[in-house]
DNA sequence: GTATGCTTGAAACAAGCGTTTGAGCACAGG
DNA sequence: CCTGTGCTCAAACGCTTGTTTCAAGCATAC
């Protein structure tokens, strides 16, 4: 079946591209292990780097469609105020915490994938990949900016930059150090809550006069 | 001249490693650029993922130095008393920010290589590398305990994956993103104190009733 | 029944990989 | 002068890489 050839390469390869990197995973581990052969990938896909684009895709695009929703909902119940910050700040980390096979017994899958994009891949690959996160990022900056009306937006691009950060840090290396502590949390669901605050109380930090940088008027001294 | 050959490796390994990952950088490509022979790299360090090690350790020893001096000040200033929350956090996260060519013109530099090191090699590499961050991630945990009393030993290693994904993430994606956005402030010194601030506002967030699993009191939902 | 179009199979392709080899160089001490 | 040591070099090693080729399989349509 061809559907079905189509499915086993791209769970195989999320996994392995999870777990050992884009270019340390040789497309004849995916396909000896996927019970497939080799040539299939590129009549399949048309190339390996075109095989990563789609696992990609087929994950990050629910996320983040869950993601846009979510939000939806929060500006809705807002109204015309201000939405609530730790709403926002759910709305956005909640949707690749759900996805399936997220935080599985055999690691992270394949949101380790996404920290890894921009070192494992060209540029114009990744200016594609960025592509997928336009929307997304520009609605959750206008959202955090009405929820945050003393900060520009210099400054919530960059926390938005640690919020991401922390998750992708956290779904990357959390399972191997949850492993090695005894008493270290182990519920995704409790360390999503633990990182919702985190995130939210970060957002929320006061702006140090003079630091900002977005209207020129200081530098530090 | 032995030691410049070296070091021309050393350098040119670390900046290649941290543009394209470490599967991703050939030892033709370093040696080429070098102006050295192949050869060179498995006579001076004996294979290429020893080259790696080298490069790390090179950089990350005087960064872990640097942290523990400036988390020896700031406890000799508490005394016996609890260390202040943001000094703690700034020793942690500006010595990286201060290590030369971090933040150069072109990218991250070798920091990048330090949030990819999870997925781009094996366990037992990693084994070695996780081993020199054993002493920072203990004194820096009991001194985040001091700061926080209300953080329970679970809670502390949490916030500090988070804190030291959002500094990985920000050196690994920081200079790409900058550029692309006009307004965004670009002077590292700038980016560590909006980050530092973040930090520490993550790290003082409120620990909801029923969420820490540590004492196994409670369930959410 | 034969033809058509989609999918698989084993095999081969050139290219690149990390590593090893052994000759050759420069310079020290005896 | 010879010898030993530290280093560099071009060349080759065996192996794996992503990709291509082309024959074979197999369903559906005429």
């Amino acid at each position: 079946m061809a559907i079905d050839t189509r499915n086993r390469i791209l769970d195989v390869a999320e996994r392995m591209f999870g777990e050992r990197g884009f270019p340390a995973t040789s497309l004849r581990d995916i396909t000896t292990e996927a019970g497939v052969n080799v040539a299939s990938v590129n009549y399949h896909f048309g190339s390996k780097e075109a095989l990563l684009a789609e696992v990609l895709e087929r994950r990050l695009k629910p996320i983040n469609e869950r993601r846009l929703e979510l939000l939806d909902a929060v500006e809705a119940r807002a109204g015309d105020g201000p939405p609530e910050l730790e709403a926002v700040v759910r709305a956005f980390l909640s949707p690749p915490f759900h996805s399936q096979r997220v935080w599985g017994e055999k690691g992270p899958g394949f949101l380790r994938l996404v920290g890894r994009i921009h070192s494992e891949t060209n540029e114009e690959f990744r200016a594609t990949f960025v592509k997928q996160f336009d929307t997304v990022f520009q609605r959750f900056t206008a959202a955090l900016r009405r929820a945050l009306p003393s900060l520009d937006d210099a400054d919530v691009s960059w926390r938005m930059l640690f919020m991401v950060g922390s998750m992708a840090f956290t779904m990357s290396w959390g399972p191997t150090l949850v492993s090695r502590e005894s008493g270290a949390a182990r519920d995704p669901e409790d360390v999503l809550e633990s990182l919702v605050l985190y995130a939210a109380a970060g957002m929320a930090a006061p702006v140090p006069a003079g630091v900002s940088v977005m209207a020129g008027t200081g530098h530090r001294g």
